[in-house]
DNA sequence: TGTTAACCGAGACGGTACGTCGCGTCTTTCT
DNA sequence: AGAAAGACGCGACGTACCGTCTCGGTTAACA
C-alpha cells in the first residue's frame, strides 16, 4: 500500500444515502473509530484513483486494493461504485471556495471564468471533476450530486452580482444564476463537447460576453408575478 | 445472412477512418456486396442500440445479436466498441443539414438554439448524439469524431452571420463561430453539467444572450495580427 | 447451486498441486462445503466427459456445461484444461488396486497383462488413461501426473516378484519394475503407437516374454556397486 | 520467407486421400510446376513446424505463414491440419532406411534398439515422429499413416531374423515381427507413457529381453493352421 | 500456339473455444 | 453472533484458429 496520510480534512462527514436498507445501513450506527478511517481510505482511495485511471478506468477492484478495504465491504457500505463516486464527491462540495472579489464585476466574472479554466487545464485538477461529470452520464446518482455540487457553486456566485448592484455597477438586476452560468457554459462546451483550447483569451471573452448581455437586460428577472419558478 | 435490406437511408457511405493497419483493415480493400450490406446492418443496429439503451448499456454482444453480424467480424472491422461509435457517427455527420433561415439574425439564432433544445430533449433524437458525448470521456476517437462533427455544424451555420452582415443588420464582423457557440453553450451545459431543464424559454434566452454580446462586440475579430493563436 | 449430492467416491481428497500461486490459490483456504462439492463435481465432469468425448474432444466449455459450475470459476481455480485432468488424475490414482495374485508367477504376469489389455480394449474404461497418455503430449503437468501414476502401479506389482523369489518359483532376483514394464510394454505399443488389436494371446505372449527374460537373467540387478542409478 | 529450398527429395508423390470428391481432388490434374512446388513448400513447413513447436503447437495458420502459401489453398487441397499431417508423414514414410547389420542377431538388435532410442532422445530428429504419435490420438488418419509407417519399418526389420536364421544363430523360426517389436516396445513405453529416461543401458536390455525370449520359444510360429490371425 | 480448365491468391465472414476482467452475491470461517 | 475474506455466478471482453464462400488472376496441359 503506497498511500498513509490519513485524510486530514475529513471533516463534517456529511449523511450519504446509502441503499440498502434505510435503518440498518452499515456505516451510521457506529461512525467513529475504524469506521471513519475505513471510509476515508477509501475517500482518498477513490479521488486518487480518478486522478490516475480517470473515471472509465476507475473499478471497485482498484478502490479496494488501493484503500486495503475488502471489497465486500465496500459493497456492503457502498453498494457499487457509484455509490463510492457519490460519497467521495460529497466531500470535495464541502470545501470552502468563495468566488473572487477583486473590486469590480467585469474584473470578477473573468477571474471567474479564468479559474474555472484553469482547473480543467490542470490535469491533476480537472481529474475528479471531469470524472464525475463523465459517471453523471452513468448513473443517476452521480448526476444528481453533480447537480447539487454546481447548484451549490452558481449559488455562491450570487454575491457577485450583489455586490455589482451594490456598488451600483448594473442599473438593472439580473438573474444572477443565469449570468454565472452564462460565464462558465462557453468553458464547458469546449472542455467536455467540442474539445477546444480553453485558455485565458477564451476565458475573458466568456465572462464579456455574459456581462454584455446582463447589461443588455437578458437576463432580467421579469418584474411580474412572484410564485413562478 | 438473415439481412439484406440494402440500408435505405445510409447516404453517402463515406470513407471511414480504420485505424488498425490502413494497408489491410477490413472491409477496405473489398468494399462492397456483402462487405457494404454489414456495415449498413451494424450502423443501424448501432445508432438503434444508442436509442435503446444508452452508451452505457451499449456493447459488442449486442450490436452483434442485433445486427445479425458475428461478434468476430465486429472485432476485426472495427476494432471495438469505440470503432462501430465512431464509424456510426460518421454516418449522423454526413447529413444535410443547413441551418435555419428566418429572415433576421435574432429569428435564426433562436430557431438554431431552440432546435438544439428541442434536439436533446426528445429522448429518441438526443441518444445517439448524447451517447457519443458520453463516449468521447471514455475514448479518444470518440472525441475527435465528436469534435469534427461540431465544427463542421458551427461551420455551417456560419451562413447566418454572414446574412445578417449582408443585411446590415449588424453593423459589425463578429467571429461567426464564437457567436455561433455562444447560442448553444447555455443549453449544453444545462444539459450535460448541470442537468436542469431545458425549454424555449432558456434557449431563447441563449440566443439573446449571443446576440447582445455581438451588438457589444465581444466577438469582434481582432482586426490587426495574422499569427495571433 | 443445482448439484448438491456430496461426491461419494470421492476417496481421501488429496492435497493438489496448484501452480497460480501457492498463497492464494482458490480452493485451498476454504476447502470445505460448497468448494468441495464444486471439486466433485468437476472431477466427475472431467471423467465422464473423458469418457464420452475423448482428450481432443474435451474441452473447459464442456466440463462447465456438465459440471454445473461455472467457466469462469474452473479457470480460477484449474487454469486451464491441463489442471482440471491433473485434478481427475489424482482421483484416478488414488483407487485400491491390488495385483493380480493367482499362485504362480507366470499366473500373476499373464494376468496382468490381460488387466491391461482388457482396460485398454473397453472403451468406458481406457478413455480416462488414454487422455491423460494423450494429453501428455501436450502438457507437462499431465506428463507427470501419468509418470507418477505407472510409477505406483508398477510398484505395486513388485509384489509379484517377491512372491515368487519367496516361492522359490526365480532362482534370481530380477529388477521388479523392469519385468513388470516388459509384461506391459508390447501392449502400450500395440495400443497407441502402431495401434495393432490387443487381446488375450498377446498380453499372453508378453508375460512369458517378460518371464522367459528373467529367467534368462536379462533383468538381474548388478550385484555390484551402490551409487549406480 | 526464409525457407527456399526446393524440396529435392520428393520422388514419388503418393496417391492420397483427399476427401472432397474423387474426381476432381486439387492437384491430381495437374500435378506439375507449381503444383508440385506448392506442395513441396507446404510439406517443408509442416515438418518444421513440428520441430519447433510441436503438434499441439501447429496449426493451418502457421503453415500457411511459414510455406507462403494461402490458407484457403491448404484447405482446398488438404482439407485440415490432419491432411496436411498426413501427406508430410507419407514423405517421411519413403526415406531408404534399412536394418543394421552387425553380423550377430545380437548385434543387430541392439543396434536398432539403441537407433530408436538415439532417434528420440535427440530433440530434432523426435519432433515429426513424436508429432504424428501425438496427432494419431486426435485423427484417425494420422493414427492409419503411423500404423502403415511401422508396419512397414517393421518389415524391413524382418531380414535381422532371416539372417540369423541362416547364420544358424538361431535354431527357432520366430514371428520376426513380434521379435521386432518386443525390441522397441519398452523403449516407446518409458518414452511415452512412463516418460522415463532412455539411454543406452536401456536399448541393450530391451534387445537383451527379445532375443532371449526368442530363444525361450515365445516367439515361435504355431506350426499348425493357416486361417489363424 | 492459343485456349481453357485447373489451380492459386486474396478478402470477408460465421462459428467455437479460449482465457481474462470486473461486477455483485453468497457462504465458510474466524474472532 | 457477526463481520471479513474466500469462492462463486454472471456478463462481457478481445483473441486465435477453424473452415467456408466468393471473387479474380495465373498457369499448366491439351487441342
Amino acid at each position: 500500500m503506497e498511500r498513509d496520510e490519513t485524510a486530514p480534512a475529513l471533516g463534517r462527514n456529511a449523511q450519504q444515502a446509502d441503499a440498502p436498507s434505510p435503518a440498518t445501513a452499515p456505516g451510521t450506527r457506529r461512525p467513529g473509530g475504524r469506521t471513519a478511517r475505513t471510509r476515508a481510505a477509501v475517500r482518498d482511495a477513490v479521488l486518487g484513483g480518478l486522478v490516475e485511471l480517470g473515471y472509465p478506468g476507475l473499478s471497485v477492484e482498484y478502490v479496494a486494493e488501493r484503500s486495503g478495504i475488502h471489497r465486500t465491504t465496500l459493497y456492503r457500505r457502498w453498494g457499487n461504485l457509484e455509490g463510492l463516486l457519490v460519497d467521495a464527491l460529497d466531500l470535495a462540495g464541502e470545501d470552502s471556495w468563495t468566488p473572487p472579489d477583486t473590486g469590480s464585476i467585469e474584473g470578477d466574472l473573468r477571474a471567474l471564468a479564468r479559474m474555472t479554466a484553469a482547473t480543467f487545464t490542470d490535469a491533476a485538477a480537472a481529474a475528479a471533476p471531469t470524472a464525475v461529470i463523465a459517471a453523471a452520464f452513468q448513473s443517476e446518482r452521480a448526476a444528481d450530486a453533480l447537480r447539487a455540487f454546481y447548484e451549490e457553486r452558481f449559488a455562491r456566485c450570487e454575491v457577485i452580482v450583489a455586490r455589482a448592484v451594490a456598488r451600483r455597477e448594473l442599473d438593472r438586476n439580473p438573474d444572477a444564476g443565469a449570468l454565472v452560468r452564462a460565464v462558465v457554459s462557453p468553458l464547458f462546451l469546449k472542455l467536455f463537447i467540442t474539445r477546444e483550447p480553453v485558455g485565458e483569451q477564451q476565458a475573458d471573452q466568456a465572462a464579456d460576453m455574459a456581462l454584455a448581455a446582463a447589461r443588455a437586460g437578458v437576463f432580467d428577472i421579469p418584474p411580474t408575478s412572484a410564485g413562478a419558478v
